[in-house]
DNA sequence: ACTTTAGTCTACCGAACGGTCGGTAGCCAA
DNA sequence: TTGGCTACCGACCGTTCGGTAGACTAAAGT
């Protein structure tokens, strides 16, 4: 047995550890997923896993530095868009609508990291989120330039946009549960609607 | 040694227990807060913990009851408001957010909830954010049927907004980090500002 | 053919975990 | 005075934690 580097599924072992990784990370926080359950889900053994990361801390390093990664991807694309500065900030709020759609777990653990480190200045602040609000709000002040969106606070807008749309993301099992909703993905799809029609109302009329 | 329930600051061994949880709880998660650490800052015994409460778990539980039970005195107070169903939302907005801006710990301990059961029906769904949601979407139906928010869902437009408070206020401190800003209650009342003027102008407009 | 190397394993470690046990000091009513 | 009660404690329990040591296997390099 064992193949030196891929495995069935043609992803490596240490791949297929921060898949694993990432999901359990999610779902349980950083202290609430055990090397154990990492191991047992990817199967193999625990000094396996600490062959390929040296440490807990490690493995969630990595994590997160795959997620800042294709985050760093998503931005670079979206940057190649052309148009107007409000037409580019709507397609990039719509593409973060997206990416968090598509990747719940990220989302999580996002949330997670903030809230875990709301007092220190964590890593995600640096390479995740420093950077899609920079350019965020590069495109808000843009806009303002040509009259758009009125005198509100670029970054408290913000803030408060990608905040909505993380949280609702979050939770939404839980918030369709409140409505008594039971298509889950129906209701996110009319929330998405409802994020990209305020923007376009706040891009409209000048602001609020 | 030993007064029988009330000790030197006046607060019974039980409460001081549930007041340290409550913070640990919320900076580190339940699994990250160990009964030793709560021991510690409470200054008693393992043993002596475990006299007052019979679980970890129900620790956690007597502080999300006390949440509730403070949440509930706000919410019945705040049904003694009088007005229009516009203003009355627009009140019970700026409590939530006075709420959340003296309750830190509170914020940071419903997020958590909200993620670590996003996808269970947690005890907060049903005793604190259903109650606190289901009031604010009978204030909006109210004042949609006078011409006011348009046609937008209340539920969305309730959750995009809920959740976007609770981001900003559990997260203030890395995007005060980001922008810069060394003054957090400035950014703070800066941004409770901003969401009540969003508030009023989504009322005024008849919606986004 | 021999060595190296990467990947995996079983077995184990000390520390920390949540929780139990037996016992003690002070209080109060009978 | 005694017996019950509450609050508290140190010592200890079995389990799980993150992490280590060393042996084995199979392929690749020479």
């Amino acid at each position: 047995m064992a193949a030196p580097l891929a495995r069935d599924d043609g992803r490596s072992t240490p791949e297929r550890v921060l898949d694993v990784a990432e999901r359990l990370f999610a779902e349980r926080g950083f202290a609430g997923a055990s090397l154990a359950d990492i191991c047992r889900e990817v199967g193999i053994a625990k000094s396996s896993l600490l062959h390929h990361f040296p440490s807990k801390r490690r493995i969630y390093a990595g994590v997160l530095a795959r997620i800042a990664g294709d985050l760093e991807a998503m931005l670079a694309e979206a940057r190649q868009m052309e148009g107007e500065a409000p037409a580019r900030f709507r397609h990039m709020i719509a593409l973060h609508l997206n990416w968090t759609r598509r990747r719940p777990d990220y989302n999580r653990l996002m949330l997670r990291e903030l809230i875990d480190n709301a007092d220190r200045a964590g890593p995600v602040r640096h390479w995740v989120l420093k950077p899609v609000l920079d350019e965020l709000a590069g495109l808000i002040a843009e806009a303002q330039e040509q009259g758009a969106l009125g005198s509100v606070d670029p970054m408290l807008f913000l803030f408060h946009t990608v905040g909505g749309i993380a949280y609702v993301m979050a939770a939404r099992l839980t918030l369709a549960g409140i409505t008594g909703e039971s298509d889950i993905d129906a209701m996110v799809e009319r929330y998405c609607d409802f994020v990209i029609r305020s923007i376009d109302a706040a891009l409209m009329t000048g602001g609020e």
